[in-house]
RNA sequence: GCCGGAUUAGCACAGGGGUAGUGCAGCGGUUUUGUAAACCGAAGGUCGCGGGUUCGAAUCCUGCAUCCGGCACCA
């Protein structure tokens, strides 16, 4: 007999070869229908493998939602790799793993037939409803890999057979059956799983989007043939998370970017931004704004070149680190005549700047400096070009010419902890500014390959930890990790996660500190012992580039703006033509108190134009009639706001306006 | 770069071997209007670019470009 506890504190004798179903079922039937899954001194197992010995036992409900969506996930995952060895014999299989919303399956398609399409995935969803129709039962076997590897060589299982010769030696090698016919299905997996296919919701499920992905994650390996799907514990959740999906893509950076007229982008110039006069109005905002703070900070703002000799990359290392991302210009008069090639392909070469860093040693190296400069805080509005592979490429978020709120602290070794921590202040007020409450902070660790040595490493490690961690914000609330082999070439980075109005997070601001590039570009200052030391290079930034930062502001805000970032923020709008002269008026004092306002006197009846302008997402709307010309007054309607609008005098509305247009850092 | 899909008027989209269609916007007119779409009219397109098949191609084939969804990449 075992011995097994359960979560109320009570203790029930299990014969040996009992299971967790048994232990429920002997509870109740409520509880056995209910139960997915066993959670074992803390490992989440399939409910029917038998105890071992002597247990803590939590039976794994739907109300532990955590773990039910991973088991339901996961179990969708082998269900359509079922389906589609159904549906396409010859198809192989590989892996099929949960996802935060669902799942999704990676298969070796049949000889002659090409990846799936979408036209596939509504029969596969009918074949998985027909699996969890039948209720299959999911067993566990225990199996022996050279007899695993067998199976699968003689099923032409290629992939799979490849893998299990690498499972770990500890781990037993686990495979699941589906159904009790001789015809099952079965399937490498770790498992858990649940106890049969008919615990899965039929309606619970889609399949959403087909996809290549190499195997095991390599360009090199052959590209397998992947298909995503969503899935929740039941209809309501599905339809919820697909809701969640259409309101994403209402707030899509490229969809309201042409809506309000901010910027486009097009194939002569693929990678790059036309920023349109909207678009950089919230541009010059956030540079104002940025300046501002950073004048206040203690910074001293430069600007270097775009274009810089090769050799000066081959010095900084990006030249052999980078090089496939830069774009490479020759040094010459390209030819002119009709005849011959336009570069001759033996002149100089030089580079556009992908990163500031070099430029700005380039800069610390002029005159000499001495410890008392230290800390010196050079920032930049730095353009920037990457070439990035095509396929990168999206909208704002991925270009390949933009422009970073970038600065680089050279410090003493003994001033890092207080400048990591002055930044850590810095973003913290940033962000909070621009209406982000809520962001993590994670440590991205030494990559595989990199400058510097491992004691160099060890430090600057050490320090980024340590400055977050005597800031206090190397907690949980922070959403503090740290990400091996994530790090730049050079040095180790913080990394500032944003967290927007609809819950997704996005990488943004950065601080790493770094002691590789001043030693190969030679940085030195005179210390206190009058001898040359080198410096420490903290390379730093809060938006990370404008122009994703911009994009991330357009899906947080949906668009709608507060005041100070609004291109547009008020629109004078006249109901009847007499009130034209007034309007005028009233724009013109908007405009005298920086206001950017728009007058709208066209022929349109005011529904229209109320429509049109909260289509536009304008903050503020002030209708002007007859009535309101003959009184000195506006009505103003706020957007998306529950008051209808507030009657108040011209002047009054120009001071109140003029107050809340202010940006925050002014108040 | 890799896999799949797409590209038709300023925008959103339909059509699918016989020579191009709807809605909105824009333009002209009527209407002077009170808080999310007034009415009428005329106009607007080398159907992404190149090559091929065909009596005839926007439509079929092919190459290229860009975009979209992923993969890989992301200092």
């Amino acid at each position: 007999m075992f011995k097994i506890a359960l979560p109320d504190g009570s203790v029930r004798e299990m014969p040996e070869g009992s299971t967790p179903a048994d232990v429920a079922a002997a509870i109740g039937p409520g509880l056995a229908k209910a139960a997915l899954a066993a959670r074992i001194d803390g490992e989440v197992r399939d409910i029917t493998r038998p105890f071992e010995g002597d247990a803590r036992l939590e039976l794994v409900t739907s109300r532990d939602e955590k773990d039910a969506l991973e088991l339901v996930r996961h179990d969708f995952a082998h269900i359509l790799a079922e389906a589609v060895q159904n549906l396409f014999p010859g198809t192989q299989i590989t892996f099929g793993p949960a996802t935060d919303d669902g799942f999704y399956y990676d298969f070796a398609p049949a000889p002659g037939r090409g990846p799936f399409t979408d036209e596939d995935l509504p029969v596969i969803e009918e074949e998985m409803r027909r699996i969890i129709a039948r209720d299959e039962p999911l067993i566990r076997e225990v199996w022996k890999r050279e007899d695993v590897r067998a199976l699968f060589e003689k099923q032409g299982e290629r992939f799979k057979a490849e893998w299990v010769m690498e499972l770990p030696e500890a781990e037993p090698i686990t495979m699941y059956r589906s159904g009790n016919a001789e015809t099952a299905w079965l399937d490498l997996c770790r498992g858990p799983h649940l106890a049969s296919t008919g615990k899965l919701d039929p309606q619970s499920f889609k399949l959403t989007r087909v996809s290549g992905a190499y195997w095991r994650g390599n360009p090199k390996n052959p590209m397998l043939s992947r298909i995503y799907g969503t899935a929740w514990l039941n209809k309501k959740q599905l339809d919820a998370h697909l809701v969640r999906l259409e309101e994403a893509a209402k707030r899509d950076h490229r969809k309201i970017g042409q809506e309000m007229d901010l910027f486009h982008l097009q194939a002569e110039a693929h990678g790059s931004v036309f920023w349109h006069a909207h678009g950089f109005l919230i541009w010059r905002e956030l540079e104002a704004y940025m300046r501002r703070r950073i004048d206040a900070a203690g910074y001293r703002e430069i600007k270097t070149p775009q274009l810089m000799d090769a050799r000066q990359w081959e010095r900084s290392g990006h030249w052999g680190k980078y090089r496939e991302n830069m774009f490479v210009v020759p040094d010459e008069i390209p030819n002119t005549e009709e005849e011959g090639p336009i570069v001759s392909g033996d002149a100089n070469l030089m580079a556009l700047k992908p990163m500031n860093c070099p430029a700005h040693i380039l800069v610390f190296n002029q005159g000499i400096k001495s410890y008392r400069d230290l800390p010196l805080r050079l920032y930049e509005n730095g353009s920037c070009h990457r070439n990035e592979p095509h396929g990168a490429l999206h909208g704002l978020m991925r270009v390949r010419q933009f422009t970073q709120d970038d600065a680089h602290i050279f410090c003493t070794e003994e001033q890092i902890v207080q400048e990591v921590r002055d930044f850590c202040a810095l973003a913290d007020r940033v962000y909070k500014d621009l209406g982000f409450d809520c962001y993590g902070i994670k440590l991205a660790l030494r990559p595989d390959q990199r400058f510097g040595s491992d004691a160099d490493w060890d430090k600057a490690e050490s320090e980024l930890r340590d400055a977050v961690v005597t800031a206090g914000m190397a907690t949980e609330e922070f959403g503090w990790e740290e990400l091996p082999g994530e790090g730049a070439f050079y040095a180790p980075k913080l990394e500032w996660h944003l967290t927007d109005a609809i819950g997704r997070t996005w990488q943004v601001g950065t601080i790493q500190s770094d002691r590789v590039l001043p030693d190969r570009l030679d940085a030195n200052y005179i210390g206190e012992d009058g001898a040359k030391h080198r410096p420490i290079m903290l390379h730093r930034a809060i938006f990370g580039s404008y122009e994703r930062f911009i994009g991330i502001l357009i899906e947080h805000y949906a668009g709608k703006f507060p005041l100070w970032l609004a291109p547009v923020q008020a629109v004078v709008a006249t109901i009847v033509s007499d009130a034209d002269d007034y309007a005028r008026q009233v724009a013109a004092k908007l405009a005298a108190a920086g206001i950017r306002v728009d007058i709208d006197l066209r022929n349109e009846k005011i529904n229209y134009k109320v429509r049109e302008h909260s289509l536009a997402k304008v903050p503020l709307l002030l209708v002007v009639g007859k009535r309101e010309a003959e009184e000195g007054t506006v009505a103003l309607r706020r957007l998306s706001s529950e008051e209808r609008q507030v009657v108040m005098s011209a002047d009054e509305a120009v001071a109140m306006m003029r107050g809340e247009a202010v940006p925050p850092d002014l108040r």
